[in-house]
RNA sequence: GGCCCGUUCGUCUAGUGGUUAGGACGUCAGGUUUUCAUCCUGAAAACAGGGGUUCGAUUCCCCUACGGGCUGCCA
């Protein structure tokens, strides 16, 4: 039987850094096994449904080249689509055949109509905890007659429908990564399935599609382990054979609890929008949890579907290491073919000016400098304008005298003048050239090319000088260097 | 509280019944250099604790501690 599994977010907001890994490794399974890979939508839960978020959820998977083969997408014009033999995977849409499987469990005495209000609930709970006890359902509905039951039903009384879990016994999950789990039944609250408002919850609708749909192998968070047996319940209950569970373990925080908003960004567009490369997001992201070797961190998107394994997956939580996704950025960055990193870097430098020539230039300087693409303006700003407010004060080397600096200055400016154009077409002939010319004069490095670099960047880090004359060329190089000496008066 | 899962440098990880416990990010120190970035070299830094099993445990088992997840008519 070929592989087929599915990816099942929830449409509550953007997609979760945290998702983003789990449908990764879905993605990964089915492709190294040559799989099919569906995204189903889980939206049956209207009160946290948000407008646009399955529209959000398949830009962003598109965005990280994660595509699934069936299932919701979006099209070109940004509408949601639905592909494959078992639409639909708007699992909203599903509710009536979720109903059915329902009514079929109440039928083998499965699952049971229960006519506790919420307030009855909250009741329940609230006095059992007095009573320093366990908090639960007592499970008082499963007493009805079925006949009672079926008429306050009609009556159109408000019900939920539950399973009827054994109440001694347990039950094991067998789990990919974690081995055997095994659960007390009676440690399970009998499950609602079915809302009052007539909608599954995830326990039923996703084991009864995941069926339906023939999913192979279940891959999700760990959040999902405890209620493993419910699923396992219902399958057994139908006769069903279950899928292979996976549990993965969960994406933390730096304090080590379940990662979430509020300490940090979360979502895959915002990492996006700040600059991060798809790729190296995808590769940072993939590395959470498991690694095919342990001595290399950097991998395309097929080494990683090929070298996947769902049993090498680590089972502890992982805190994200913001600093080393930085560094992945800057490494794809510096070592990407150049002229893709110059498609990716000169749409952000011509909002900065400068004609084309001028934008190639900085976008090979900054390169080494660049961490996310949203930092082109901050490394890159001051070579399009002529410099404002130059502190004279940092322009002298150690201790130099302003006579000297002035001295130093004009004597460049003068020698740079007289450069021939060949010269100014490589950073490498400048430099050959300028320390050459220092040497002859007899003067020493420091002196002369602190000033002149602080002259043509304006600061007291910056490229080197001859990186900065390359980039500005001749006119604006002795502009700026004009400008320094006068303001030394 | 109950149930379940987990625990290797600060973080991400590799790893094996016998290793100098490896790599990466970050940190620190050098080198290159007029400064910064890059680049190169090096350093500090971990098997949670206690019992077993064993000739020998980081590795296998148990207990404890700590962390986390679940405990919803959320997913």
């Amino acid at each position: 039987m070929s592989v087929r599994v599915r990816m099942a977010p929830s449409p509550t907001g953007y997609l979760h850094i945290g998702n983003l890994r789990t449908a990764l490794y879905n993605e990964f399974f089915a492709r190294h096994h040559c799989g099919t890979l569906i995204l189903r939508i889980e939206d049956t839960d209207r009160a946290r449904y948000i407008e646009g978020a399955t529209e959000s959820l398949c830009r962003s998977l598109r965005a990280m080249h994660i595509l699934p083969d069936e299932g919701v997408w979006i099209n070109e014009a940004g509408q949601l689509i639905e592909r494959g033999d078992y639409a639909p995977y708007l699992q909203s849409k599903r509710a009536e055949r979720h109903r059915e499987y329902a009514q079929k469990l109440i039928a083998m005495g499965k699952a049971y109509v229960c006519f506790c209000s919420p307030a009855v609930l909250d009741k329940m709970r609230q006095e059992q905890q007095k009573a320093g006890m366990a908090p639960r359902y007592d499970g008082r509905c499963r007493l009805l007659h079925p006949e009672e039951s079926a008429a306050r039903v009609s009556a159109g009384e408000s019900h939920v429908i539950r399973l009827a879990f054994p109440r001694e016994g347990s039950v094991t999950v067998m789990d990919e990564i974690r081995g055997d789990v095994v659960f007390d039944w009676n440690e399970l609250d009998d499950q609602v399935i079915i809302k009052s408002d007539g909608m599954p919850t995830y326990h039923l609708a996703a084991t009864c599609d995941d069926h339906d749909m023939w999913i192979t192998h279940v891959i999700r968070g760990e959040e999902w382990l405890p209620s493993t047996p419910k699923h396992l319940f219902i399958y057994e209950a139908f006769g069903w054979k279950p899928p292979i569970f996976a549990h993965l373990p969960l994406l933390l925080n730096p304090d080590k609890t379940k990662l979430s908003k509020r300490q940090g960004d979360v979502s895959v567009e915002d990492f996006l929008a700040k600059g991060y490369l798809p790729e190296a997001l995808l590769n940072f992201v993939a590395l959470l949890g498991w690694n095919p070797s342990g001595d290399r961190e950097i991998y395309t998107h097929d080494e990683l579907r090929s070298a996947f394994e769902l049993e090498k997956v680590n089972k502890s939580g992982a805190v994200l290491n913001l600093e080393k996704l930085d560094w992945m950025n800057a490494e794809y960055l510096k070592s990407m073919d150049t002229d893709a990193y110059l498609d990716l870097v000169l749409p952000e430098l011509r909002k900065l000016g400068g004609d084309e020539a001028l934008q190639k230039r900085v976008a090979m300087l900054i390169r080494s400098r660049l961490i996310r693409l949203s930092d082109v303006p901050d490394v890159s700003g001051e070579y399009f304008h002529p410099l404002r407010n130059l502190n004279p004060s940092i322009i002298p080397w150690k201790g130099q005298q302003p006579a000297d600096v002035k001295e130093k200055l004009a004597a460049a400016r003068e020698e740079l003048a007289g450069l021939p154009d060949y010269l100014w077409a490589s950073t490498d002939d400048l430099e050959h050239h300028i320390k050459e010319w220092i040497t002859r004069r007899a003067w020493q490095n420091g002196p002369v090319l602190w000033p002149l670099r602080v002259a043509l960047s304006g600061r007291e880090k910056s490229p080197s000088p001859f990186e900065l004359l390359y980039v500005l060329g001749r006119e604006a190089s002795l502009a700026r260097i004009q400008a320094a000496i006068d303001s030394l008066q």
